[in-house]
DNA sequence: CGTTGAACCTGTTTGC
DNA sequence: TGCAAACAGGTTCAAC
């Protein structure tokens, strides 16, 4: 699933490109990750797309009122791999997810709102004093709290550990045991990282693509993220690697003093293939 | 309240 | 060379 940035790139490029469009039909294939397939080929055909917004790392595309009567409920399909939406002018809006970490989901104004309280402030905008409150009473370490979208809506692993580089403070660290000044300097650069990555148009790491089929480029700028054993961008520290929240972390480990006990992983060991580089 | 591990999927890379 | 394990932009839930 990409982060923030990503989404924010594949929303603008669909607000270009599907902006006032009406969707004229919908077809499934696999559907284990949308809770109720049914409502999408129910509710979608004749409807407009009025606006298209991200909100975290979900996009919103906000549709007109319905119009005449309920659709005829479509048949259930053939297995396919992906959902399209079926457009007015004949091109097809596409949901390509091969691991269906994705969701879907067609919600109405009511269900949406109850949806979006489950998600805490947007990184982008979070004010000084709520995003201290929001990391400094929790016991959490600091990374599960970047990573968790009650607290924050929209950070995912990249951005994370990018963050807590360039904010100098380890991935272990107790949200508790920021100071306030740290608190403050992590807010700032995540929120300039963010917007610089949505500059960038995300990181495409393996096979992220926008909506024009173009790459990011922000994976470029990464300082630690996929750079264990290679040196810090600041001390030259080699870049380490430890599981932090259930998640691989990279870290400097001279730049982000660990909290006591804290074990990195091992650096992958050379034992007998030489590595070029 | 907080952590860990498993489950959910499939594709690609790594390591022995 | 080949195959199994590890790993991947993530979330959720049970168990402790």
């Amino acid at each position: 699933m990409p982060e923030l940035p990503e989404v924010e790139t594949v929303t603008r490029g669909l607000r270009r490109a599907i902006l006032g469009r009406r969707i004229v039909s919908v077809e499934l294939g696999k559907t284990d990750f949308i809770d109720d397939p049914t409502a999408l080929e129910q509710h979608l055909p004749g409807r407009e797309i009025e606006a298209v917004e991200r909100f975290g790392k979900f996009m919103l595309l906000r549709l007109s009122a319905a119009s005449a009567g309920p659709s005829p409920a479509a048949q259930p399909r053939e297995r396919h791999t992906h959902v399209c939406l079926l457009l007015d002018d004949g091109r097809e809006l596409r949901f390509k997810d091969a691991r269906r970490f994705g969701r879907i989901a067609y919600l109405a104004e009511a269900p949406l709102a109850e949806e979006l309280k489950r998600f805490g402030a947007d990184p982008l905008e979070v004010k000084s004093k709520e995003f201290e409150s929001l990391i400094r009473r929790r016991h959490a370490r600091i990374k599960a709290l970047l990573l968790d979208q009650r607290v924050l809506r929209g950070v995912g692993n990249i951005y994370a550990d990018e963050s807590l580089w360039k904010a100098k403070i380890h991935p272990a660290r107790l949200g508790a045991k920021l100071n306030q000044s740290q608190a403050e300097t992590l807010r700032k650069v995540l929120r300039e990282i963010l917007q610089k990555a949505i500059v960038m148009r995300g990181s495409s790491i393996s096979d992220f693509l926008d909506a024009e089929g173009e790459p990011g480029e922000y994976q470029r700028l990464h300082r630690v993220y996929g750079r264990e054993g290679k040196r810090c961008y600041r001390c030259r520290t080699p870049i380490r690697r430890a599981i932090v929240a259930g998640r691989s972390s990279y870290f400097c480990p001279e730049c982000q003093p660990a909290p006591r006990g804290f074990l990195a992983l091992p650096l992958p060991g050379k034992s007998k293939s030489k590595k070029k580089r």
